[in-house]
RNA sequence: GGGAGAGUUCCCGAGCGGCCAAAGGGAGCAGACUGUAAAUCUGCCGUCAACGACUUCGGUGGUUCGAAUCCACCCUCUCCCA
């Protein structure tokens, strides 16, 4: 249940309560796609850098270890170790991303397994018994999220098959809700409005989704290769259709700039690979700007990656030490980059709440919208 | 002392008369990354006044229109026999 607590011009601060917690919005949900935060961090290493919902994905955890054996063995909670929120995605990201692997018809989309090559079905039923026999907390819809930029017919058709597989996606929840050895009766299902770049077709499919009272309610297709501009006046323009009263989800976006833009423009829940993945490759957030730890100008660089960061990274260890552990290949590189990267963006996401709480959002994103997004 | 083999650009290592500034790795330097097929991918990587020029393949001479590639001697290293 999302209740509102306060708002400042279309920014809200609110909070998002499950059964397995409640969710400071606006907040930052982190990836885990297989069950882990890439960069070798546990469920224990979650809560040190200020985790609020871990987010897992349907596709990549049916293909291995299987849903049937994650169940089997008590649901994500029990499996991974993290008793917070859960969101799972559909497996509707795969359906762009592994473009070339795939074939999409009406009753759902054959995959060829990246891992071996077999032939997976997934259609909304099947997404469905997937994401409860993970036992998530919220459930995503199986949607098509469209390459862009794509023709406005396709576009149209895509839109309206994606209604259809959310009603399907809906009945079957409701139906797996009801059984009696479902792993969590309570599962969530947030829709997903697509739409392409395409505002008009945007608003008419979020004016559909928003009369079928769903739990949540996600903007997905954004940030995939349009320019930043577009994806603003995209949210700017659907947010009006957007309930009031149901959390909102900015799906896999994005820069700390880009979060903070579409927190002014009403979004709640943010997810996003870059802190992590970026931080693999030695690319830092910090509130000054944007590091890249394997330059040679951190050779001899004393200081943590963020002087005015708390993260167990910052605490003892030089950008000096981190950067070398990166040319010799030591994992603790990665470790000591994706805590600091996702304690950077959880805390970032904090700060915006206590801005909000204290009226001064506004100028907390004037200060630092241009900044955190910088190369320094 | 005798015999066999090897020395290539920062390193390893291909090349064995022209298509060679010299394959491929590695290292180094820089860039990309937005619901993760990503500890990945891309670019640069002899020098310069740079769509061209110059200097490189242990050293010195030589053969040839032309040599990293062939010949002679020398230096260094490795292995085998004494």
């Amino acid at each position: 249940m999302y209740e509102l607590l306060k708002q400042e011009g279309a920014a809200r601060r609110g909070q998002f309560t499950t059964v397995h917690g409640t969710v400071q919005t606006p907040g930052f949900m982190n990836v885990a796609t297989c069950g882990a935060i890439k960069g070798a961090l546990s469920a224990y290493d979650l809560q040190a850098i200020g985790c609020q919902v871990m987010l897992c994905n349907t596709y990549h955890l049916h293909v291995r270890p299987g849903d049937a054996l994650v169940g089997e063995l008590g649901g994500l909670h029990r499996f991974t170790g993290w008793q917070g929120p859960i969101l799972t995605d559909s497996g509707g990201f795969q359906v762009f991303s592994l473009a070339g692997l795939r074939k999409i018809r009406e009753e759902g989309v054959t995959f060829s397994s990246h891992v071996d090559g077999r032939r997976i079905f997934m259609g909304p039923e099947e997404s469905m018994q997937i994401q409860s026999n993970l036992g998530s907390t919220i459930a995503m819809a199986f949607d098509e999220c469209i390459e862009n930029p794509a023709e406005y017919h396709y576009v149209r058709e895509s839109c309206l098959r994606t209604v259809r597989w959310l009603e399907r996606c809906k009945a079957e929840l409701q139906r797996l809700n009801c059984g009696e050895d479902t792993r969590n009766p309570n599962q969530l299902l947030f829709g997903i409005n697509q739409g392409g770049t395409y505002v008009d077709l945007r608003m008419e499919h979020m004016k559909t989704i928003a009369e079928m009272d769903l739990d949540g309610y996600a903007i997905g297709g954004l940030a995939v290769g349009e320019p930043k501009e577009e994806m603003y006046r995209i949210i700017s323009e659907v947010e009006p259709y957007m309930p009031k009263r149901k959390i909102r989800y900015l799906m896999g976006v994005g820069t700390p700039g880009n979060i903070l833009e579409a927190v002014r423009r009403g979004v709640d829940l943010f997810d996003c690979v870059m802190p992590s993945r970026n931080a693999r490759h030695g690319h830092l957030f910090t509130m000054q700007g944007i590091i890249n730890l394997n330059n040679k100008k951190y050779e001899r660089d004393e200081q943590p990656i963020d002087s005015s960061c708390s993260c167990p990274s910052c605490r003892g260890h030089s950008r000096a030490y981190i950067r070398h552990l990166f040319k010799a290949q030591e994992m603790l590189a990665m470790r000591l980059c994706v805590m600091h990267n996702l304690h950077f963006y959880n805390t970032l996401l904090e700060k915006i709440r206590a801005a909000l709480d204290g009226g001064s959002f506004e100028a907390f994103y004037s200060q630092y919208v241009t900044v955190l997004d910088q190369r320094i």
